[in-house]
DNA sequence: ATCGTTTACGTAAACGATTACGGTGGAAAA
DNA sequence: TTTTCCACCGTAATCGTTTACGTAAACGAT
């Protein structure tokens, strides 16, 4: 008796079986002792199995609802092979953007009548191995993943797929994995912010872009390359600064050092809107004016840029629509499993650009 | 044969069963028989139960590795009738606070072995309980909540806590039931920010009150009620208004019409920030300046207050904190559901004032 | 050689729900 | 009266793990 707890090692020392003394759940058997029919009756009862007499039927109602019956989802899911949950993966909680999109996907989730499962991974590799691990032992039917900017759990990832594990990338999507993915179109989005800033007669536009390793670096930089390229203006290399934390303090910093040159910009697309409002905080203590002067444009609709004087113009991606899109098809890849098509499918969403006072003279 | 699929009502016409097909999971059964033993001895083995040789031990090992072997948790959640998930209502999660408190709800979560599952409820007393109910239906042993502000379904999670659910309260908690609740101190939030104008030589302060409904609007009202009398200052009736959205938009409206009455306050200590971010931009349109003229203050640290001009001083309250101490409780709540001593904890969370340039002169 | 004691494993009954298959009783048909 | 056939329900196996209990072999002690 003295260590009879010699298996509880990950639960610490203790004792679930007591729980039960304080209240049984009603089951199945219960129903059916009480009626005196059998278990199996019941179940089918329940179903409105067409071989059920409406008078059982209606007995085992009443007594569904007077002692409160529940199914045991564990029962059932051990049954029938599959939980109706999904795991969601995301590196960051706590944006607007992130949460956002989970909305979006517990929305969705809901109406198909499926429960989320929400880990945090951070920046971090390990941690994401470490969750995915765990969603799948709790027994999760499929996952979403949005990867966070290392590279080293991309293998990981390819590999669960590759077993044939029901998967949706989302937002930040691995590029060696061929998959189910859905984003936003950062091409596009930095077309339309570059091309905005032309419109309003900005003619030497820099461009702050990510960093090397993040997933939308390149696309925005070609957006803007595409846009600058369209209206026939001159590329100057040394007006793309690539970043490395995009962070608003990096945005100031980069500001001060970009505007004290000899030739400056006249504009700045910066890849996104930390970046954006440190380079107008940078632009103030430089008495650059905005956006008579300078005219700045962010990337991703952070609340604060409405706030910010001069307001910020950005480009705003539906996150909800990002959410939808993705638990919508993953529980249809979950449903399809069989006909194993390995046709994939790429959820493009389009941002739109809202124009605010950073940018129009 | 034709209609085989009577009872999918709730999945649609699926069939999971074909699911196997494409890749049976390793189970202990599939070890045992590789290795001529009996399935129990593979389960005690996994658990390094003491009577099993080191040898099959190793075996086993080496098999688990080697055929991917991961325990079926649906089989192991029936046997030991607990699933190591929480659940958790919260009415929105698109919001700083609100993530924040997710995140420190997840992170705690992790370290303590648990799995998260999360339900926006929206606005929705109706959605309350339908989500709770799924929750509970997917076999969570315990529930985090934060209400909205309706007060129609503290009936229903009254009734859910009497029969003995593990539940802890979050951030927006009922009054009328008896349980353990993890929230802000929204009485000291208010004192310090009424406080805070006082010492600043703010006299008339008005306080733009929360909806009658919302759960925070009297303590908070009592704290402003506090800090008036501790420094003497009279308290007028006039200069408490009782709004009914605290939208930014209400927040404006109310001030556009508190500052062009004959006798005006002097500074503004508003429920919420949203409205305090409104009353700002009635003040530059009445050309009133802040802070020399009027002070504002706003509560909760929403991050848009940082970048607005002028900043927003605010009341901070940490929401990681709250999702720490919640999951914390909680999970002890769970593990000792059969001592059931009826003691309910309390945390309180201080808040602290974070003064910006709003309130300062 | 006989009798405990260990040591090391197997047997089988759970957990709660599902469902193929096998019955039963009674009415209708022969 | 006997046969046939439903309508209706029960039996039992199954999903994968856990664990109380049983047991065989090995060992030392007498």
């Amino acid at each position: 008796m003295e260590n009879n707890f010699y298996y509880t090692k990950n639960y610490g020392i203790l004792n679930f079986e007591s729980v039960n003394m304080l209240k049984k759940r009603t089951t199945l058997k219960d129903i059916a002792e009480k009626l005196g029919i059998s278990v199996a009756t019941v179940s089918r009862a329940l179903k409105d199995h067409p071989e059920i007499s409406q008078r059982i039927k209606d007995h085992v109602a009443l007594l569904v609802e007077s002692m409160h019956y529940r199914p045991n989802s564990f029962a059932v899911h051990l049954k029938n092979q599959h939980s109706n949950m999904i795991g969601v993966i995301i590196p960051k909680i706590v944006h607007f953007h992130s949460s956002t999109i989970l909305s979006g996907i517990i929305a969705k989730a809901q109406e198909l009548n499926y429960q989320v499962l929400i880990c945090e991974s951070g920046k971090d590799a390990e941690s994401e191995r470490i969750n995915t691990t765990a969603l799948i032992n709790t027994g999760i039917d499929g996952l979403l993943v949005s990867l966070s900017n290392n590279n080293f759990s991309e293998d990981f990832f390819g590999e669960l797929h590759a077993e044939g594990f029901p998967m949706v990338f989302f937002d930040k999507v691995p590029t060696t994995i061929s998959s189910h993915k859905v984003l936003t179109n950062d091409y596009t989005g930095a077309f339309l912010a570059t091309e905005h800033l032309i419109k309003n007669n900005y003619q030497k536009i820099a461009h702050f872009k990510g960093q090397k390793g993040a997933r939308n670096t390149q696309p925005r930089f070609n957006g803007y390359l595409a846009a600058l390229e369209k209206y026939k203006l001159h590329y100057e290399p040394k007006f793309v600064i690539e970043c490395e934390k995009c962070t608003e303090e990096e945005g100031f910093n980069v500001t001060m050092a970009t505007m004290q040159q000899d030739e400056r910009p006249d504009a700045l697309f910066c890849v996104n809107d930390e970046m954006a409002i440190g380079a107008l905080s940078a632009l103030r203590k430089l008495n650059i004016e905005v956006p008579s002067q300078v005219g700045v444009v962010g990337f991703s609709d952070l609340t604060a840029g409405k706030y910010i004087t001069p307001s910020l113009t950005t480009i705003a991606q539906s996150g909800i629509e990002i959410g939808h899109k993705a638990a919508e098809l993953l529980i249809k890849e979950i449903h399809n499993k069989l006909k194993n098509d390995n046709v994939f499918q790429q959820h493009i969403i389009e941002p739109i650009l809202i124009i605010r006072d950073s940018s129009s003279r």
